[in-house]
DNA sequence: ACCTGTTTCAAACGTTTGTTTGAATTATCT
DNA sequence: AGATAATTCAAACAAACGTTTGAAACAGGT
């Protein structure tokens, strides 16, 4: 069975969704690109929302694990338990996915503009698929970083995380060089943003009176 | 004359675009909200693509000139020049547009949205937009921290602006507590996130052989 | 009251959209 | 080879889209 129509579909919608969006890509560019008829997105996905969830589906569970396994091996003594070591368990299994080609480039692209533009019903799903994976990462960083309150805590955190979709989207800003896309560069790349998020998450609390916590 | 109805329009397109996006939100949701005839929008505005254009550029022109303005207060001799009073010279604007009402918090939704979604032609407008205010910016920076590399400081700021961007845009993150809204939790917010940045942004240079500067 | 220019309105236009259909083609198995 | 299921295909569907039209309603000035 050519089962590969399937591939090639996902394929080009990863890439199609990652560039232009989900609402502005149509079934007839994504079916042209996967040299695909039109209606084989319906006879493989059913709609073109659960096309989406698909390509969400097919790389996100195995990237959390991922996450979540290099964790516990930091933490079931693979080696120090720092910011930096826990930030890099939870960033290295989406960079390998970058370095492995240009789809997961892709991929990680539309990762982190489904954290902005996903619609409620993704929104739900990306819940689903994260909060566990954000919960262990916020309790070892709570261990950690004891001096933080929770709300301290969990608002790094979501800076962290929103640097990291903000970078992987890829937006472009005005004097950016994006000659940044060998992978050396990207090495490079990627201790610049560990570094920057680890001081982040590391500085001391603003001390005043305690603040609702939540 | 009934001008007004250039305004209705422009708030209702301003709130459903931030909320759902561009291609998402269509003329006619725009014109119920606004109370309007569907043939307003293009009396008014010509079609729906210059319509985004003058939601941004209602506000955008003098959000930015708040900003250079003061930076060019900080640095003539209105304080110090450190990158706390740099940082708030660029936020502080802003988060007055958020402090001045619901239509001022969904338009700087909007633009945290922009910088990852936004389509090409629009990018360029931003661009040309943005692009003195950050050359300023990142000018200024530079001399605050001489220390650090033209690219490392450039990817530095790349960064914060994530982190500025992705908080306005309102990323819906699992745990979140979004109870945030208040005014009074907004500026514990901005203290949060300045700090965040500022240690960000001043950390040491990861020193190596010189990297591609550009 | 009349004219003139501005603004609103209901209705329609032609495209494009996601989706469905039913026949044709291809693969799999006995 | 022939029967059965899986897959592809061209064609059409209704709905929604941005846009256009031309007449109605309103405004201000003389």
């Amino acid at each position: 069975m050519e089962d590969d129509t399937r591939q090639r579909l996902l394929d080009a919608a990863e890439a199609l969704f990652a560039e232009h969006g989900f609402a502005e890509t149509s079934l007839r560019a994504i079916t042209t690109q996967a040299r695909a008829n039109l209606a084989a997105v319906h006879y493989h996905f059913g709609s073109k929302d659960e096309l989406l969830h698909a390509v969400f589906a097919r790389r996100l569970k195995m990237l959390n694990e991922e996450r979540l396994a290099r964790l516990t091996a930091l933490e079931t003594g693979g080696g120090p338990v720092t910011v930096e070591t826990v930030l890099t368990a939870f960033i290295e299994p989406s960079l390998r996915l970058r370095r492995a080609g240009v789809q997961g480039e892709r991929f990680t692209r539309l990762l982190g503009r489904a954290q902005i533009d996903a619609s409620e019903a993704l929104r739900d799903f990306l819940r689903d698929q994260y909060a566990p994976v954000l919960e262990r990462f916020q309790q070892t960083l709570g261990r950690t970083l004891p001096q933080l309150q929770p709300g301290e805590l969990r608002w790094r955190l979501y800076f962290a995380l929103g640097v990291l979709s903000f970078t992987y989207a890829g937006a472009r800003l005005p004097q950016m060089p994006f000659a940044a896309r060998l992978v050396g560069d990207e090495e490079w790349l990627l201790r610049q943003l560990i570094q920057f998020l680890a001081v982040g998450l590391c500085a001391p609390p603003l001390e005043e009176g305690a603040e609702k916590t939540a």
